[in-house]
DNA sequence: TTTGCTTGTCAACGGCCGATGACAAAGCCA
DNA sequence: TGGCTTTGTCATCGGCCGTTGACAAGCAAA
């Protein structure tokens, strides 16, 4: 879907009927009647997420290395995260935020912290949730990284290690 | 200012001329024709930034419970971290993110990473305050906080310990 | 061929927005 | 009192938006 697309780039009230029209060379007029409205379309989008956002494919002792990865330096072609992406875009936006909180806690909150499991999986889910969101927000907001390669292979790497630990260690800090 | 409650509260796309003026009690041409456009204003509110965003006073050694408790618990009536909450709500709006981005590298990263100094200053302040922001927007997404207030201690603890060792440690995982 | 459905375009509507210009009241100063 | 600037309102403009209804071409079945 085209509309995936441009929501994941531009925030709610930022992409247009006749945006998304256009993608496909069509009449703005003709998506607005096959979807019923915008706000049905973006529902549509939404529900497309693939439950469990991508974060809980492989191998759970190298979540850590895989996500942060993919928070820092980016999404590969296969659009993974994008769903992700949507929501962040239009957290800003007043008429798709409770849509965004929906879909965030049916497909995002949810399953991550059945996968994570344990004690205080609620708690973990949330950190490792917030560390991740919070790097796509860094990324967007530095613009173009002004990091060299070998400070993001650090940067990863340290990330990588607090994220592995939420998931790993259910308790409190190792020695406090 | 009541525009940068305005602005800390919704996105540069939803809050309007009208809504600031109504706040305020008057008419909205008063407020286009006293600060020039709507983008002006938004800039005014963005150079009224508290340089270093609340985040470098105190002790250092208390650096992770003070902000960890801001970003969790919310921000207390004092308005810290309050420019943050503008920069994050206006992260959407195609017209507002280069104001947004300028001033994040003015006003936030760049004092915060002066701040932290040391080696890899710049990884570590992009790590922390990636954390920040995230826990922000996980607030935001999840809505009214749907854990129970031990839960929210635990989370705060631990919280705190990885921001603390973002400031403190300049290297890599301490066993890695 | 006629009927009817899908796919699609086009023009238009009403609503909201930021911005502008005309104008009025109020204070201040000579 | 007369003139000036400030402070403020009001009506209005042009632009963009989502949505709708009228209508046309293609096509399949009767």
């Amino acid at each position: 879907m085209a509309a995936r697309q441009r929501f994941a780039r531009d925030s709610y009230d930022d992409v247009g009927m006749r945006d998304i029209a256009g993608d496909v060379g069509v009449d703005a007029a003709l998506v607005s009647r096959y979807f019923g409205s915008k706000e049905d379309l973006f529902l549509k989008v939404l529900d497309q997420c693939s439950d469990g956002a991508d974060l809980m494919d492989g191998d759970r002792a190298t979540f850590g290395d895989r996500v942060a990865r993919q928070a820092i330096f980016g999404h590969g072609d296969d659009g993974s995260l994008e769903h992700l992406l949507v929501l962040l875009r239009s957290i800003g936006s007043a008429k798709a935020i409770e849509l965004v909180r929906r879909s965030a806690h049916e497909c995002f909150f949810g399953p991550f912290e059945d996968w994570i499991g344990g004690p205080d999986a609620a708690v973990r889910a949330r950190l490792a949730a917030a560390f991740i969101m919070g790097m796509e927000v860094s990324r967007e907001i530095t613009g173009g990284q002004t990091l060299s390669p070998e400070e993001c292979e650090r940067m990863h790497h340290r990330m990588s290690a607090v994220l592995q630990d939420f998931i790993d260690r259910p308790g409190l800090s190792p020695a406090a």
